[in-house]
DNA sequence: GCCGTTTTCGGCCCGACTGTTTTCAGTCG
């Protein structure tokens, strides 16, 4: 298996993470910058209080949505506020929007703190647990007399060691190890978000959907849930099996050679810890079942809401087993590929297309699976027809091993080898971005001669590799510096055909002027690529803040293309931005910011990032030909 | 609470699992 090598970015991290929480000016604002997490947190434990005070189901599932739909926005709450587009996020109608403009302006809400009130304190701090609800913590805080919020999962844990809570009607001896177990698990921080960059977890899935295929009774596998979507992080790995021997191929499954132990055995699958500490789902269906379980399984949840909601609407009610007849008239529905059961009143579905069609939908890609309208274009044949890999044609963004004595990392393979990988890619060009030579150890004229040098060597070996039949454009991914200037001596452009400019220090001078820094930058005339234009790193930085509606301005008029930079840790721009710069008609470019030949095989990942931000072929510039590209790259 | 090619009022997704039950409530995905 092939596991992406892990590049050292101790650079990025010591010149540039210094945590965030705090907005703009934060000195002179009196109220405490709140970020997104923070306002879900607080809508949960107002949808608890009203789980608790029994209030009306739908208004507790409204706020429960609110959360997740906050959680899940890209942009901040704050910022929606001051546009004054806080409804736009789905799920935040005109009661919430107020609500939410009161907390971000004073800080706290009347109406909040009402509820919460009605509650004991120590009920909160509970909701944290794994397999704590609402009702469990308030039953175990007033049973418990716990009082004190601050002490509460002490207190709690306390009572349960000394076997108080198996006393407790409605629990037991197993609920209360439960608890501990639990517990155990919150103090370990197994709970909070463990999440792996999207490429890592495909690799691990591979190996092990290639095992699956070997097994003789696997007639098909495929990912399930945020892997198949693929979200750019991933949990677990969900996998899924099409079979008419369930049994064997979860035996199979358990004889996986990386498997640490088995954590669950049912006739349905089962789930292992692998040796890496990572856990993975299998799920086996007959054959005439698959589509709709892949489909339940892929999600997302709140896709699947909705989709549900336009079955019903055709009397049909949607489940990972079919569908099945509300009425006589559903009853008698003929649906294209699928097969009723009459016993069960059932329609069942081998594949998704048929269960999609079924709905009046177009088939809808997984990437685009987020309820963020595409269950509306698919119905009225509107969804946009998504880049694929094979729209590809070169890329523009990889690291060579010529030594021109960088500030940052080499790559390790040679010219040569880049552009024999590329042949057997197909591509018909590829764009050498290496690093600009480091600024601090060279005189402005070592640097003009070290670019010089590395032109006539380029050109030399491409003349001496002719039958290979790659285009190269000569290029730099040059540094931003601090005050929006390019760490290159304007001498050595002659050199180059074109640039990638990327920030790579000082990420905490404020979005105003960061992105002041980046138009300057790109105000180049061979300043083409905004690369890595976030700067995040997944699980370890979150990146800077830019003015995106200024950024994605200056492009459009300026034909500058920003980049969807595929390497593992980065996945940036990020899908929802990518959605963003596309209403914004900004043209894109899917890198690989490959240090290693065989990092050019990971493609495949930015164009999974371009999909869920529903780019379409011709959003993106590397699938022109050579000559298209060769046109927009060397304009001035 | 939200939301709208059946609606500005009257709807609002589906099923599995678990522990404690003796028919179900709570939690999860």
């Amino acid at each position: 298996m092939y596991y992406p090598k892990i590049l050292d970015y101790q650079d990025d991290i010591r010149s540039g993470y210094e945590g965030q929480g705090m907005g703009d000016g934060c000195f002179l604002c009196y109220t405490r910058f709140m970020n997104n997490r923070e306002i879900a947190k607080l809508l949960r434990e107002i949808a608890a209080s009203y789980v608790i005070l029994s209030e009306d189901r739908f208004r507790i599932i409204a706020y429960g949505r609110a959360a997740d739909s906050i959680e899940k926005s890209t942009v901040e709450a704050e910022q929606l506020w001051k546009e004054g587009k806080l409804t736009s996020v789905p799920g935040i109608g005109g009661s919430l929007a107020a609500h939410l403009g009161e907390l971000l302006k004073t800080g706290k809400v009347k109406h909040f703190e009402d509820i919460k009130s009605k509650i004991p304190e120590a009920v909160f701090p509970l909701l944290d647990i794994p397999g704590f609800g609402a009702k469990k913590a308030y039953r175990l805080v007033s049973e418990l007399k716990l009082d004190n919020a601050k002490n509460a999962i002490k207190d709690l844990s306390a009572a349960a060691k000394s076997g108080k809570i198996a006393s407790i009607e409605g629990f037991g001896n197993k609920s209360q190890q439960d608890i501990l177990d639990a517990l155990k698990r919150l103090k370990e921080g197994q709970v909070k978000e463990n999440r792996m960059p999207l490429p890592y977890a495909g690799a691990i899935a591979d190996d092990i959907l290639s095992y699956l295929s070997k097994c003789e009774y696997t007639l098909q596998a495929e990912f399930l849930g945020s892997l198949r979507r693929r979200v750019a992080t991933i949990g677990d790995i969900d996998i899924a099996v099409s079979t008419r021997n369930p049994k064997e191929v979860v035996d199979w499954f358990l004889a996986y050679p990386q498997k640490e132990k088995q954590v669950e055995k049912g006739t349905a699958g089962a789930t292992i810890l692998l040796k890496s500490g990572r856990q993975v789902d299998l799920r086996v269906q007959y054959p005439g079942r698959f589509g709709a379980m892949l489909q339940y399984f892929t999600g997302s949840k709140n896709h699947n809401i909705h989709l549900r909601e336009v079955a019903l609407k055709k009397r049909l009610s949607l489940s990972e087993y079919g569908m099945k007849a509300l009425s006589k008239e559903a009853e008698m529905y003929k649906l294209t590929g699928a097969s009723y059961s009459k016993k069960e009143k059932m329609f069942e579905f081998p594949d998704e297309k048929s269960l999609y069609r079924a709905l009046d939908m177009q088939y809808i890609p997984p990437e685009m699976r987020e309820d963020t309208g595409e269950i509306e274009a698919a119905g009225t044949n509107k969804l946009p027809d998504i880049i694929g890999l094979s729209d590809i044609k070169g890329e523009l963004h990889i690291h060579s091993n010529y030594d021109l004595e960088p500030s940052h990392d080499l790559g390790i393979s040679s010219l040569k080898e880049i552009l024999t990988t590329a042949k057997s890619m197909n591509y018909e060009y590829v764009g050498i971005s290496d690093h600009n030579p480091s600024v601090s150890k060279h005189t402005k004229e070592d640097v003009v001669h070290i670019m010089e040098r590395r032109k006539h060597e380029f050109e030399h070996i491409m003349l001496s590799n002719k039958s290979i039949r790659v285009n190269l454009f000569i290029m730099m991914e040059i540094d931003i510096l601090p005050d929006g200037k390019l760490a290159l001596p304007e001498e050595a452009f002659n050199y180059i055909d074109a640039a990638v400019v990327s920030i790579h220090s000082g990420f905490t001078i404020g979005t105003g002027m960061m992105t002041k820094r980046v138009l300057s930058a790109l105000s180049h005339p061979k300043a083409k690529i905004l690369g890595h234009p976030t700067g995040r790193l997944l699980g370890k930085r979150p990146g800077y803040d830019l003015d995106w509606q200024q950024i994605f301005k200056f492009c459009f008029e300026n034909n500058k293309a920003i980049e969807i930079n595929s390497y593992p840790d980065r996945l940036d721009l990020p899908d929802s931005l990518v959605r963003e710069a596309i209403k914004n008609r900004v043209k894109l470019v899917i890198d690989t910011d490959s240090h290693d030949k065989e990092h050019m095989s990971l493609m495949k990942y930015g164009v999974s990032v371009a999909r869920r931000g529903w780019a379409k072929k011709d959003d993106i510039l590397n699938t022109l030909p050579y000559n298209k590209v060769k046109d927009w790259l060397l304009k001035p």
